[in-house]
Parts: C-alpha cells; sequence; structure tokens
RNA sequence: GGUGAUAUAGCUCAGUUGGUUAGAGCGCAGCACUCAUAACGCUGAGGUCGGUGGUUCAAAUCCACCUAUCACCA
C-alpha cells in the first residue's frame, strides 16, 4: 500500500484563556487520528498554533502591565504544558505571532488585491471609544437593550431576551473598555469581496465536492443560499490602530484582522516544521498537490486568468516550474462547528484566489456538554486542562472517554462525570488491563518470564485449537477497527475493541489457567493458555494505541518488545520470548477526585455577564456595512471597567457604631424572578437560622437566577424587615455599585459557612 | 422568528438499503469463581424506540404535523 502524505491540523487556541475540557475534545481527537495514521506508516504531519493577535490580546496585556509579546509567550508555555500532559503530540506548535505567518498572509492578501482583484477599501461608520482613543469591536460596547431595555447588554444580542441587534441599536451605549461614551466615527476599512461572483461559484462548488461533512454541508446551503441569491457579503479583514497584530502593507495604521492570519497560521506554523525538518513545504499548499478526486477548479475548467499559481517565498508567484513534481498530498482541518464558517468559506476562498490549494477535508466536531449541560464556572464543571491534572487524573483516561464517545458527526459530544468513572473502571481496568494482571503472574512464576510456542499445530488440546479459533482476533476485525478510525468513529473502534477484550476474558475464563495451575503434568497447557491471553492483550493494546499512547508504551515495556505498528497487530511473540515483571499498568479512578475537581473549578464569584461560548474570538467579527446585520458571538473578552473618580468618603464612625451591623454569611439557596418586578430578584438566604430568610434585591439587570443559586454572599442580617409590594423583605444583600455601570454582589472566601459573623 | 441536528431500557450509546419475540456496555438482582490492586464468568428483570396521524403485507427505520433539547443565523 503507497504511502499516503498528511498533512494535520486543529484549530489554534486563542491566547486569552487556559485550555479546558472542551478544547481537548478536539486535540484528543486530531491527535487520535493523527497517531493512527503513523501506527498505519502514513507520512503524517500535525501541526497547530497560538492564534496571538487581536483587540483582547492588547487590553489584556495592557491590564496586566507587559507587552502582548509576553503575555501570549507565556500563555504559549501553558497551551504546550497542557497538551503534553494530555499526550497531545503535534510534529510543531507555533504561533501566529511568527514571521512565516506574517510573511503568508501579506502575500496571501497581495495576490488577492493586486491578481485576483478581490481587495475593496470602504468607508465604514463604527463606535469609537473617545477616551481610550480606539475603535470598539462590537463585544466592547455596552448599553440597554433596545427591544426588552435590559441593561448592560453587549453591543450584537442582548442575553437577557436574546433579540440580536447592531451596536449603533443600543440605548445609551458605554465603552465596556472606559465606560466613556462612544462616538461614531468613519474609517476606511479593507475587504476581502466574498460576494464577487468568483467566490461565490467557487464555494458552491467546493461545498459540495464531499470536502465537509453532510451536515456540515447543509449548513453551508444555507448560507450561501440558492443560485439566484448572493448571500454571501464581504468580510471585513482590517482593523484599525491600536492593534495587536499585522500591519497591512501599503497602509499606515491598518491591521489585518485576527481570523484573517489565524488560518494563515497554519501555513506558518507548518512551515516552521518544514525549516526545522526539511519537508517540501510546496508539497502541500501548491495546487499541484490537490488530489484528482478533490476539488480543483482550475483544473476543471482549464486555468483562470486571474488566478496567480504558484508557491509563496521570494521566488513569488512566477516560479512555477517544478510544479509536476509535486506529490499528491492530503490536508485536513480539526475544527469545531462554531468556526465553519470562517474554514469552509473564508478559508477556501482566500486559497483558491491566491494560486493555492485548498483542503482535502473539513472535520467538523461538536461542542462538550459536562453531565448533560453547558461547561459552567459556578457548577465547577467548566474543568481547565490543568486542573485535571493537577489533580493527578489520569489523562488517558479522558482520552479513553472522548473516543468512546466520537463518532466524527457534529453532534455535541457529553462528560457524564459518573458514567466517565463507571466507564473507564469497567472498560479499561475491569477488563482490558485485567487481562494482563491476571496472566502475567503464572508467566513469570512458572515459567520464568518466557512465552511458548502457540502455533496451532503445537497447542496441546483440541479443544484450545477450536477455542483459539472461536476467540481469537480475526483480520477483519483489525480492519474493521482500522476503518472505524480512518473514519473517526473512535467509538465504534473501542466498541469492537471491547467486544475482543470481553472474549479474551471468557477465553481466560474457559480455560482456568488458576485450576491447570494445581494439576500435575498440565503445565504446558497452563503455558499456552496463558500465553495466548498475553498475546490477545498485545493486540488490544496495539488496537487501543493511538487512544492510549502512554500506556502502550508501558505495556511495550512489559512485553519487551519494539514500539507497536498497527500491522503488529496480525503477528503473535515468538516462542521463548521473554517478557518483563508485571507491574500494575493503571489503577481505578477514584470518584472523589472527579468530585474534588470539579470543587476546585467551583467559582461562585463570577457575575452571569461570563460567557462561555466556545467561540475561539474575544473579539466580534466586524462585517460588511449593512448595520443591522449582526455579528457573531464571541467569548466575552475583558470587561472591566477602568477608572471613575471613586466617592467622597463617608463620616468617621466608632468601631460600636460598626458592631450595631451584624453581617452575616449567607448561602443563597434560591433565586427567582419576581413577576411584576423590572428590577428585583427574589433571594431565599440561609444562615444557619431554622427558616431561610427571603430579601429582595435590586440586582435583576445584572444576575441570572439560576446562577446565584448555591453561591455564597453577604447580608445585613438585623435590618429592620421591610414590607414590599411582592413580599416581607427579611434584609439585604451587599453589593458594590459605582458610577460606571455594574453592580457585584460580595462573596466570602472559600470555606465560610453560612450564618458565619463578618466583623 | 428562520434553518439544521437530536429525541431508543435507570445511565451512556448501537441499530446498515423498512422484514421474524428491538441490541450492547454500565448500573441493578440472583448464581458461581478466586488467577487477577473486588477484577472475571453465567443467568435474569427493565423499553408500546418523544407524541399524533399517515404510506405499506410489514416502520425505531419513510412522509406530515406537534412537543422538548441543542446549535447556527456572519
Amino acid at each position: 500500500m503507497a504511502t499516503r502524505k498528511i498533512l494535520v491540523t486543529s484549530a489554534l487556541p486563542y491566547a486569552n484563556g487556559s485550555i479546558h475540557l472542551g478544547h481537548l475534545v478536539e486535540y484528543i481527537q486530531t491527535d487520535i487520528w493523527v497517531r493512527f495514521q503513523k501506527m498505519q506508516g502514513n507520512e503524517c504531519h500535525y501541526v497547530c498554533a497560538d492564534d496571538t493577535h487581536g483587540t483582547p490580546i492588547m487590553l489584556r496585556a495592557e491590564k496586566e502591565g507587559i507587552t502582548p509579546e509576553q503575555l501570549i509567550d507565556r500563555v504559549w508555555h501553558e497551551h504546550k504544558a497542557d497538551f503534553d500532559g494530555f499526550h497531545v503530540e503535534f510534529d510543531h506548535y507555533g504561533s501566529t505571532n511568527s514571521d512565516e505567518t506574517r510573511e503568508f498572509a501579506e502575500q496571501i492578501y497581495l495576490r488577492l488585491r493586486d491578481d485576483a482583484r478581490l481587495i475593496e477599501k470602504r468607508s465604514i461608520e463604527q463606535f469609537y471609544d473617545p477616551v481610550k482613543q480606539m475603535f470598539l469591536p462590537d463585544r466592547f460596547i455596552k448599553g440597554e437593550c433596545p427591544k426588552c431595555h435590559a441593561k448592560d447588554q453587549y453591543g450584537d444580542n442582548c442575553e437577557a431576551c436574546g433579540a440580536t441587534y447592531a451596536p449603533t441599536e443600543l440605548i445609551n451605549p458605554y465603552s465596556a473598555v472606559s465606560g466613556a461614551q462612544p462616538e461614531r466615527r468613519n474609517s476606511d476599512h479593507y475587504f476581502f469581496k466574498l460576494s464577487d461572483p468568483r467566490c461565490q461559484e467557487f464555494l458552491r462548488k467546493w461545498t459540495r465536492s464531499e470536502t465537509l461533512q453532510p451536515e456540515a454541508a447543509n449548513k453551508m446551503q444555507e448560507w450561501l443560499g440558492s443560485e439566484s441569491e448572493n448571500k454571501l457579503s464581504d468580510w471585513d479583514i482590517s482593523r484599525d490602530a491600536p492593534y495587536f497584530g499585522f500591519s497591512i502593507p501599503g497602509t499606515e495604521d491598518k491591521y489585518f484582522y485576527v481570523w484573517l492570519d489565524a488560518p494563515v497560521g497554519y501555513m506558518g506554523s507548518f512551515k516552521q516544521l518544514c525549516n526545522k525538518t526539511g519537508i517540501n513545504f510546496d508539497e502541500y499548499w501548491l495546487p499541484q498537490s490537490q488530489p484528482e478526486s478533490g476539488m480543483d477548479a482550475r483544473r476543471q475548467e482549464g486555468g483562470d486568468a486571474d488566478i496567480p499559481v504558484g508557491r509563496l517565498g521570494a521566488a513569488g508567484a512566477a516560479d512555477n516550474a517544478d510544479a509536476t513534481s509535486v506529490a499528491v498530498t492530503e490536508l485536513y482541518h480539526f475544527i469545531g462547528k462554531d468556526i465553519l464558517y470562517f474554514h469552509a468559506l473564508f478559508w477556501p476562498a482566500m486559497l483558491q484566489h491566491a494560486g493555492l490549494r485548498t483542503p482535502t477535508k473539513l472535520f467538523a466536531h461538536g461542542f462538550l456538554t459536562v453531565n448533560g449541560e453547558k461547561m459552567s464556572k459556578s457548577r465547577g464543571t467548566f474543568i481547565t486542562a490543568g486542573s485535571y491534572l493537577k489533580q493527578g487524573l489520569n489523562p488517558e483516561y479522558l482520552r479513553y472517554y472522548y473516543a468512546a464517545k466520537l463518532n466524527g458527526t457534529m453532534e455535541d459530544l457529553d462528560l457524564s462525570l459518573d458514567d466517565f468513572v463507571a466507564k473507564v473502571n469497567s472498560d479499561l481496568i475491569g477488563k482490558y488491563i485485567n487481562i494482563a494482571s491476571r496472566c502475567a503472574g503464572f508467566i513469570n512464576k512458572r515459567f520464568d518470564g518466557k512465552l511458548t510456542n502457540i502455533h496451532v499445530d503445537k497447542l496441546v488440546s483440541a479443544q484450545l485449537q477450536t477455542d483459539l479459533g472461536y476467540y481469537k482476533l480475526k483480520p477483519s476485525h483489525i480492519t474493521e477497527v482500522a476503518d472505524a478510525y480512518e473514519k473517526r468513529d473512535f467509538s465504534k473502534a473501542l466498541r469492537e475493541i471491547m467486544a475482543f477484550a470481553d472474549s479474551v476474558n471468557q477465553f481466560v475464563d474457559k480455560h482456568k489457567p488458576w485450576a491447570i495451575a494445581k494439576e500435575t503434568g498440565r503445565e504446558e497447557e497452563l503455558h499456552q493458555v496463558c500465553t495466548l491471553a498475553l498475546n490477545m492483550f498485545r493486540q488490544l493494546t496495539i488496537l487501543l494505541k493511538p487512544v492510549l499512547p502512554e500506556l502502550a508504551n508501558n505495556v511495550e515495556t512489559f512485553l519487551n518488545t519494539p514500539p507497536f505498528t498497527w500491522e503488529d497487530a496480525l503477528t503473535t511473540l515468538p516462542a521463548g520470548h521473554r517478557i518483563n515483571e508485571y507491574k500494575h499498568l493503571a489503577t481505578r479512578l477514584d470518584p472523589k477526585l472527579i468530585e474534588a475537581m470539579v470543587t476546585a473549578n467551583q467559582e461562585s464569584l463570577k457575575p452571569m455577564t461570563e460567557s462561555h461560548s466556545p467561540t475561539r474570538h474575544a473579539e466580534a467579527q466586524q462585517h460588511a456595512p449593512s448595520p443591522q446585520s449582526s455579528p457573531a458571538s464571541g467569548r466575552g473578552g475583558e470587561r472591566e471597567s477602568q477608572s471613575s473618580i471613586p466617592a467622597p468618603i463617608a463620616e468617621t464612625i466608632s468601631i460600636d457604631d460598626f458592631s450595631k451591623v451584624d453581617l452575616r454569611v449567607a448561602k443563597i439557596v434560591n433565586a427567582e424572578h419576581v413577576e411584576g418586578a423590572e428590577k428585583l430578584l427574589k433571594l431565599t438566604l440561609d444562615i444557619g437560622e431554622e427558616q431561610p430568610r427571603t430579601v429582595f434585591a435590586g440586582i435583576k439587570s445584572v444576575y441570572d437566577p439560576e446562577k446565584l443559586k448555591g453561591r455564597m454572599t453577604v447580608m445585613v442580617a438585623n435590618l429592620a424587615p421591610r414590607k414590599m409590594k411582592f413580599g416581607l423583605s427579611e434584609g439585604m444583600v451587599l453589593a458594590a455599585s459605582g458610577d460606571t455601570p455594574g453592580l457585584f454582589i460580595l462573596s466570602p472566601d472559600e470555606g465560610a459557612q453560612p450564618g458565619m459573623r463578618i466583623k
């Protein structure tokens, strides 16, 4: 079988936050697939990088008092450590803030501008922060929702009523950066003309050419509209200074929008790998490398005069002489379904019209839910990679669980924590590891660690021959598992593998080595049964190796063999082969560790405005001039209000005056909306008394009752009860506020119990 | 609101082009075993396949409508 040449990427994590279990779905999925390809003997390169540009990075660095470069360098190391911890083995992990990425971004831009003539400059009106002196992305503008009048909503959509709108529709808008009232200003922006008929036509073909999963292709049809419609609008690829990113050639103060250079980062990172190893970059990016079966408009149409063809780099577009020698290669992007839009429209359109090849396929996956719900900081299910590892949990257990759930579709994947424990313990420990554990002892103690001859002709009993035929792993099974891996239907692969593990345990149970061991004269039979079982264990390990690389390494050591390749699954260890002493390969997963991890991740301090959208960029997409269209949702970004002059300090009081106020730690056992009240939430507070207290608090605009439940706060316990329209309020919850918008209820440090007095 | 996806035993999921009493693993109950860091084996209970209506000799599987959940709508 010919060796395939494959380049694989995972989406670039944004350098503005930690890797969490949601991210890991993608990296683990990709890593398993890549490891499988490598085991098959294919030439497979896996690259990724940190995505480092944009307003959120710039503002965060500023807030921390460091340069953006320092910030992204620090985050890079954090991300890399997390990936290493989960055995995600990139061939190269770079950064979009690299010379290679800059060069490619510039060249692609210049080709799009000068050769394909798909770049256009237009003036658009945007909100501008006069204090901070910068244009504001939609997510950095807040104000009152024009529909339901909820306060402090983002510039793109309302979290209270779900309405979407343009930031210019907000009532009393203010900058989330400075708190200042934004002004409308005009600025020149550069657009990639996605609405051009050439783009539309190309994308229509490309998205239908089996480069996408069927669900994704459906989605694309929706975005593209019917043949006659021209639903794509142009894409704003520039941002005004100040901005952390690459400046646009030929401009003074314009920068590439972060989403322009993010996918180019795939190329930049791969280029760095090529520089390191001598791999031929052109083999993977020139149009000639596109497989015949794939989409290639240029070939089909006999060439398009507008499209430059040729390698990037100093030689430029003209140098195309040795293109015919380029091999056929495959290019795959593993992505989340949230960024399908960028990868299935913008990215191929850019590549195509810059004279480069397009991806062979996009592999989109769904989101991660935990216990059936979105990850939540207040529930402690927003679990970071670091906290999982810190808790001492085995990273391969998570790999196994994800693999057991991944099926290659865009469906969401649920991490059910109870199921996680049960599955790992019963499948991995109870079934798989147990096989080695129950047989190795006999081999080591009775046979000096040496295996015996298990060729069919040498088996001591006819029964053993028959049973071997029945229980053994057949080549067709191995092929089925391989097919499942190839199609990214890892759940199917693992089902097959576990069925075999069941079969091996049945085999051992049937031949009862522990019974044979007690009878004299049956030594060879004992030897054969255990050797057979260990060989089956070896086969299981080989099939599991893409998922459990570290464990497989340990098994290789235990069995005293070189690293397993896929073909080894068809062989057995030779007679006389000596294995090493068995040391337990894995231990059961203790549910207490899971609980501890959830507790460690539990944050009761954040108000509801924290968004957990998996979207990678905090910065919202600012798009074509049509102001009524609404932008992509984005991760929240930085929202702290800076400055504002504090109110003067009140009159001095004595300690006695203060001690009149009885402040208590209170647990919010329930929180609900009050019908007819615009601002109030009804809170039920436990301060250690027999009956919980009812308190009405004017925090409806800022807090979601669901997210308050269970968290701790501070209340005034001896305030005279006050009769309100909606009922009796038996106290007051403490909250901070100032001139700038926002309201923040207090929380005690971890460990405080309901009823504790604050003094 | 529009579009798409999902809805199968307590839990997590399989069910190929519609075809005899709907499957697996876990969990649960019982039996058995003791080699295995309590792991393994056997047996069993559990589902009118989200709801309603239709097509068909025959539907979890096709069609229509409804309900619920999730996502996307740049």
